[in-house]
DNA sequence: GCCAATTCAGGACATATGTCCTTTCCCAAT
DNA sequence: ATTGGGAAAGGACATATGTCCTGAATTGGC
């Protein structure tokens, strides 16, 4: 991690996302804007944090340990997102571990500074309850999703959302970022057993490996076992109610 | 449901869980008291929502229904505890059903109200952000917990966290509010599977079965099966940070 | 271009879990 | 007490998934 020192991009973020509100006078100036690289950690689990962080560039992958040494990956994050929110409202140990995938910007700003003068201010609270209601939502769904369907479910579904928004028929492989053991950590299976899925999928004609990568070649096909039921990225349009 | 005419019992729950600040001058002549019976649905997936609930006495179940017609157990709940939070921050269709597993007493008050008067209070905002957070840290170990851990384990866990603070040895079993199949699709497994899965805890000397009932004998050897991760209550202290 | 080291795909087997169905047991209504 | 219904436990089998290991493929360094 290294700081950034340019007053003018952190502004242009914070235009961007519309912060300008969320972080009042007062605390403009304890705002920092950060650089991660691909790989770098951003914060890990047990921990004590120290910083709120907010995503505004790049991707980032969160995922949590066990002591047996399984890696669980929770989501993959863009921008508009939140890191150490919970943290900060509980008081307690950093959660989960983050790590850039991508190269990356955030927005820090020290706890201390945050309470100091952010703990009445109104469009705050009501930013973090939007933020931290929608993390809630993805993951009561995504506990639901994945305690109910089987791997092949779950991987039709993850396929659809991780090829939906980029270009057609995306493909998703080693090098690109995401690979495919973070993608059987993410569904919450094995290694082998995703391979063993995929296979399955390749036979049925909907999908395609192509050196470590795979093509998706049927969309349709994969809806239809997904069943509606899709890991949602479910980006409300927000502030309906408050 | 039922309201519950009697503004002095309302008044003491208000004071019993310090909720005066929470809910000010201006919401106070908008709040009511409700009951419940066991079995009483307090709210339905997919329905719009229309009130703000606080637990303040009672236990309740809250699960999910796939539309394949599976049932989820997300969660037993006791005061103090809020439902309806989500929804109403982010505008949306209720998550989850909510049962009365015993007779139950909430609060109640309209999301117009509470967005009229209650936008820009602080401590109301705050409130949300502690409870919800607190959700989210619960779902967040459910999550991992449910994928990482064999069904073993996950019951020992459940056996423990529900044994631990009623009498010694707790039992469990089908009148004593919460069922068999309840606890099964709490762990999310099958009956079937639940059941044999308490024959092998029978074989090891672990619990004991006497007519329906669950008798847990060796709260140590499932500690040393659960492995730490017990289904967390986790009711923080609160408000150490805001 | 060749080799070692690493990553990737898949085989073989064991275990975990689900589904369906049968048996047993309890209780309530007669 | 008799009997029918329904809950509770378990048997039998199929499927889903995990673990371990091996062989193939790929990559980086020389």
């Amino acid at each position: 991690m290294k700081e950034i020192q340019d007053r003018e991009q952190l502004n242009h973020y914070l235009r961007a996302f519309q912060l300008d509100s969320v972080f009042h006078e007062p605390l403009l100036p304890h705002l920092s804007l950060y650089g991660f690289e691909q790989g770098d950690l951003i914060c890990t689990q047990g921990q004590a944090p120290e910083y709120l962080y907010v995503l505004v560039n790049g991707k980032i992958k969160i995922y949590t340990t066990s002591s047996e040494g399984k890696t669980l990956v929770l989501s993959f994050k863009t921008p508009l997102e939140v890191i150490g929110d919970v943290e900060y409202v509980r008081g307690t140990p950093i959660l989960n571990t983050v790590e850039a995938v991508s190269s990356v910007h955030m927005i820090g700003i020290q706890y201390r500074w945050l309470h100091k003068y952010g703990k009445d201010h109104a469009p705050l609270l009501r930013f973090l309850l939007e933020i931290i209601t929608q993390k809630f939502y993805i993951k009561s769904n995504s506990l639901s999703f994945n305690l109910m369907h089987p791997v092949e479910v779950r991987l039709a579904s993850y396929l659809l959302s991780v090829t939906s928004d980029e270009s057609d028929s995306r493909l998703e492989g080693q090098q690109s970022e995401v690979s495919l053991s973070d993608a059987a950590n993410f569904i919450g299976t094995s290694y082998r057993h995703l391979n063993r899925v995929i296979r399955q999928f390749c036979n049925k004609g909907l999908v395609e490996r192509d050196k470590g990568v795979i093509v998706v070649k049927d969309r349709n096909g994969l809806s239809a076992l997904a069943g509606h039921n899709i890991y949602e990225h479910h980006r409300g349009k927000g502030g309906t109610r408050l």
